[in-house]
RNA sequence: GGCCCGUUGGUCAAGUGGUUAAGACACCGCCCUUUCACGGCGGUAACAUGGGUUCGAGUCCCGUACGGGUCACCA
């Protein structure tokens, strides 16, 4: 029989006043877009509000537990700067904040539902075939013919046995969803659905219930695919006597299938990238928590880029959207880039150095010049080590690589200019931008030439490339003297007729 | 299949009865230019559909189609 002290003990940790929202992932090791985004939204209702954000770990279901998962969620959050005041590493007024850490509540509460007739114990055992056409038809629940002395006897006799919620059968049930406004089901449409599991642990429909109303959750934030549940919280909530909490369902976000071209739910099992998987891909923490903010919600304006600060300041649930939206990472990258263009060129230089470094091992080239070039040319940090590795070694390239019809070089003409070039670059005293254009555009006006004439043949044979961060003066400059003469040289050798 | 939700360009989206239906990404063109970018300018492209209501409908109502969700001792 339940505890009414202890009861009303756990109703009197309750805070009330200030807005609380919760994230409250199940460790499955993996936040992909869509729960990044329902984190986000959870912790910008708490911060525009002024309140509460609390992090609960739902790990009820014991066979679906995964090594280091919590880590991800841990490392995840902070890394996007989802702080939160309450939850299992920093602990709170309401914990613990781990469910199979507050196994013993949830039994209490299911029992004071069998009290109150809103529950009842199950004994019957679905059989094999059951399982195996998963669709049955579900038909008048023998349990409910048990009374309650035999389905409390068998109990006591140990028998297993699971809790369900015993719906009403006729009437209607209606919640308020703060997305999608007033939604009314026919109570007969609802099953008997599990409250506790025959080892004791409450089902997630259950256990959502009893955590937020403990721990006084205002508004409660999901993936919209619990939409159709809500009314049964509802009743549940009702049947506690519990006010029930605004919800804000949000829709799910899809991904266009790269084979079939259709929009799908994202997914773990379809290899659609996690937080830790866009990062990995060269993405910056901060354009993806910006690009996952406008997915599926709108400020209103024109504006797309926000700080997280700007984002708690403006977020409002008015700008929510009902229809799933397809993740782009086209303009994911847009983000990015901007980002990426945004930061000091010392910050940039700090963050490309690792990527550079992955292909430029020689230390005698400076990766902060690298850098300073590829700043406004960089979409994402992993495309930079092919972009900058001719400047380790030298690659393989073809002749016709002199051959530019816009600056109106040819084979023949290049190896001529790289041949009248390489004295006047050996007599050169010093090595600077100023220097090197200087020297080009002389030669170009000595000649009568425009000087892409010059620089054409000369970035080719440094680089190796047609496309390359950066023109000739720089690409030069950050070779050095030595490297460039050699560079120049070889061209000649190799390609003398 | 039942129930629930949704539907503005390829994508994200503004729009709350009267607009030439914003803006962004992507794409295309031009300019700039020392290649490529950046930047600037311009362009292609949308209210799923049929009925209502209304002087007037992307905006309100109904049907249809399409899409999504759900129907677990998973969350």
């Amino acid at each position: 029989m339940p505890d009414l002290n202890w009861l009303n003990g756990m109703e009197a940790r309750i805070p009330h006043g200030g807005v609380r929202t919760r994230f409250a992932p199940s460790p499955t090791g993996y936040m992909h877009v869509g729960n990044l985004r329902t984190a986000l939204y959870t912790w910008l209702i708490a911060r525009h509000n002024g309140g509460k954000f609390i992090l609960r770990i739902e790990d009820t279901d014991q066979g679906r537990l995964v090594e280091g998962a919590v880590d991800v969620i841990y490392r995840t959050l902070a890394e996007c700067g989802l702080d939160h005041d309450e939850g299992p590493d920093v602990g709170g007024p309401v914990g613990p904040y781990i469910q199979t850490e507050r196994r013993g509540f949830y039994k209490e509460y299911a029992e004071l539902l069998i009290q109150r007739g809103h529950a009842y114990r199950c004994f019957c055992e679905k059989t094999e075939s059951e399982e195996d056409s998963g669709n049955f038809d579900r038909g008048p629940d023998p349990c409910r013919t048990l009374s309650r002395e035999e389905a409390d006897r068998r109990a006591a006799a140990g028998e297993s046995y699971v809790i369900r919620q015993k719906m009403p059968r006729e009437g209607s049930t209606t919640f308020h969803d703060a997305v999608y406004g007033d939604i009314t089901v026919e109570n007969k449409e609802l099953e008997d659905q599990i409250l506790l599991k025959s080892d004791g642990l409450p089902t997630y429909n259950f256990a959502n219930v009893i955590d937020d109303h403990l721990m006084g959750i205002t508004h409660v934030v999901r993936g919209a695919e619990y939409l159709s549940s809500a009314p049964k919280y509802n009743l549940l909530y009702n049947a506690f006597g519990w006010p029930v909490p605004t919800y804000v369902h949000c829709s799910s976000v899809m991904v266009t299938d790269s084979e079939t071209g259709a929009a799908r739910k994202m997914s773990k099992r379809h290899g659609d990238p996690s937080y830790e998987d866009l990062i990995a891909g060269g993405y910056l923490t901060p354009a993806v928590v910006n690009y996952v903010a406008l997915l599926g919600w709108s400020p209103g304006g024109e504006r797309e880029i926000y700080s997280l600060p700007e984002l708690a300041e403006i977020f409002d649930l008015r700008g929510v959207s009902k229809s799933p939206a397809v993740f782009d990472i086209n303009k994911l990258t847009y983000f990015n880039a901007e980002y990426l263009r945004a930061m000091s060129p010392e910050d940039f230089a700090e963050t490309a150095e690792p990527w550079i470094r992955q292909a430029v091992k020689n230390p005698a080239i400076d990766a902060s010049q690298i850098a300073a070039l590829l700043q406004q040319r960089t979409e994402k940090l992993t495309e930079i080590p092919e972009k900058v590795d001719f400047f380790d070694a030298l690659p393989d390239y073809s002749p016709e690589l002199f051959v530019h019809k816009k600056s109106k070089t040819d084979i023949p003409g290049s190896l001529e200019t790289l041949r009248t070039l390489l004295p006047a670059l050996e007599a050169a005293e010093r090595w600077d931008d100023d220097t090197l254009l200087k020297l080009l555009t002389e030669l170009a006006e000595a000649r009568g030439v425009k000087s892409a004439k010059i620089m054409w043949p000369l970035r080719v044979a440094v680089s190796g490339r047609a496309v390359t961060p950066g023109g000739a003066v720089e690409i030069c400059r950050i070779l050095g003297k030595d490297e460039c003469l050699r560079r120049i040289k070889y061209a000649l050798d190799k390609f003398q007729v």
